[in-house]
DNA sequence: AATGAATGAGATTTCATTCAT
DNA sequence: CATGAATGAAATCTCATTCAT
């Protein structure tokens, strides 16, 4: 079944948007946002500049593209923790496909921490939103603890930027390239590690 | 007694250097380091942009400098950990410094954790070294704790990125303006839930 | 045959860098390098600053780059001396081509003259050692002559630079703009007037 | 007899305006005309930079003091010609002592020559008078030769020119730094050379 | 007379974005 | 769709000169 020029079309057209934004990726990786110059992407990608305005029409796009892409795995892998009686073990594989998905994507999330933090109001609407969801859905993990009994009650406010913070801070060491990405075994010891203190610490 | 022409001249150096520390801080802290023009800080200082430069030699200089008072806080803060018997208590003073710090130099510390996580080498040299030692001086205060039998062997490579993330996280609110500062019982509320969370999740 | 767009697009880009450093060249000879702006340029050849940097990567380059064209035609005159009998006469159609060379880059030339005696390391690298090859080659042609009994043994190294300096000084009107170009006749005279200096005064 | 208090004053008002002068020629040499800041010329005196404002009214005024006194010398060797019988032997110790004048204000002379064919309209009716005075002297020289039968008729005009490039570039090499100051011997020799080559290059 | 901090105009260079081909 | 030349706004930093002390 010959797919139509139409088809074909729109999926080069995906495949492009695709390149540019790993080229991207790689680039901000690099510079930062700032430093990064779209002449670099483009030569990264092997395209000229003019063509990356024909898929993102401003270079904070491209950021805004990358991080939603993250920012949809992260969500995905939070959203789907099993609700079987285990929730320490669930959170730990919870907590290792987060470092996963953060060892996959070291580059962006390096560049959306940094957004974070410095762009000032520049990513506001587009990057603080996607922070925030996700600190609230650790909330809502904790408060499910919480009224599960597994956990004390406490300022779940206050603990889940505690979790979000060791989690992006144990990562710090692979995201500036200064230790190499960890194994999957390695990942799992951090993540039992930190359940292992939070529920440890949270105990009733 | 007279202070001496030379003395008020040295005086008012320092005033004036000092002037315009505060002003670089405030506009790092709306804008970012890149955004942040030399412009917009001789405004803020209400000088001119030439006078920036009899002070410091340039606009990452300011940053440096802003950097330099923080960290020299931090360490002070830090060593200064008495060594009675209640381990617990004093981690948590020891804490509740150091949010009062960061508290208390939030644009500076937000700027700060940008650079650390952005500015790619450009910072390297000056910044970095400066959050690594800190992280090595938390790494120093868990070993001895667990020479001293507190809390259990445990990686503390790790567990210190995760002390690490968790302060600068808990604070994350303040810093990005999103909550006001907290006040000094706020503030020993977290300190004691992050040391509650740490030494019971590392007890023996 | 139609040109294909490539070949249109290289031809035009080099129509344009010729452009610019003619503009660069009457700036230069108006201002001086360093009075010389890169603003003043561009408006000069009718285009903006920015484009100035897509055909050369500094200002500095644009001196060089005009350099590179005299020099290569002054190498040129004086490499092509025939070796026929009468050395007089060949010298002085030398000199007067030298001199012809000249006038016809006035204004380039007087930027090179006085980066060569400014620009103290500046242009090291670039304009003296093309000022040092001429001198060399003066110094050949001095040394051919002695050779040939058509003048004595001499300091060459000096009368070489005699020479130049001969050359220069008479041109000075030129260039300065005190006086109006030479014509073919007059260049005539001067060359073989000066000729005559030279090879009457070192008669063997 | 001491000194009025006035005299002392204006003496050593005048000690300090030639200390600065001193510092100027070496910073000019060092660094050309542009690239000379008042700063660093005020560092070499061991002065401040205001108090450079004390004695000249700008930058520019230090070159043109710094010619005034170098043109004074030339013009005074070259108003100096005994007019006894060997006109050869006597224009020899002029050039020679023209040459002592130049080995000795090297730095100033540099920057002369720089000024002289760089700076545009900058100096005009400043070092550009002086240089054509030289000159002008040059050609009477020449026609008082030609008047006295000892060399022929010509071009005093081109010839005065040819005179002062050959001066000019003889000591080039000491001007530049690339070879030691000459000796009073050499100097003589190169003279003689030069007057060599005139006096015989335009034998009667 | 000396100082040196303050000034502010201005220079070079970079770079995101546009648009004709 | 792709290209890449042109743009022009803006940013950092320099430096001659002034002036209050």
């Amino acid at each position: 079944m010959p797919s139509s020029g139409q088809e074909r079309r729109a999926r080069r057209a995906q495949e492009r948007r695709q390149m540019i934004l790993e080229a991207a990726a790689r680039v901000f990786a690099r510079k930062g946002f700032e430093k990064a110059t779209t002449r670099e992407i483009a030569q990264e990608a092997d395209i000229s500049e003019g063509t990356i305005y024909n898929y993102f029409s401003s270079k904070k796009q491209l950021v805004v593209a990358l991080a939603e892409v993250v920012q949809a795995k992260l969500t995905a892998v939070m959203s789907e923790l099993p609700s079987n009686g285990d929730d320490r073990a669930n959170m730990a594989r919870a907590i290792e496909q987060v470092l996963a998905v953060i060892a996959d994507s070291a580059v962006v999330i390096r560049g959306l921490v940094t957004a974070l933090w410095d762009q000032g109001p520049r990513f506001d609407g587009y990057l603080i939103p996607g922070a925030h969801r996700l600190i609230a859905r650790v909330e809502e993990c904790l408060e499910e603890q919480v009224s599960a009994g597994v956990i004390r009650p406490c300022d779940v406010h206050t603990v889940a930027r505690m979790v979000m913070g060791m989690v992006v801070y144990v990562t710090m060491p692979y995201l500036q390239g200064i230790e190499p990405m960890p194994s999957a075994e390695q990942r799992c010891g951090k993540a039992e590690l930190l359940v292992g203190v939070l529920f440890d610490g949270l105990r009733v």
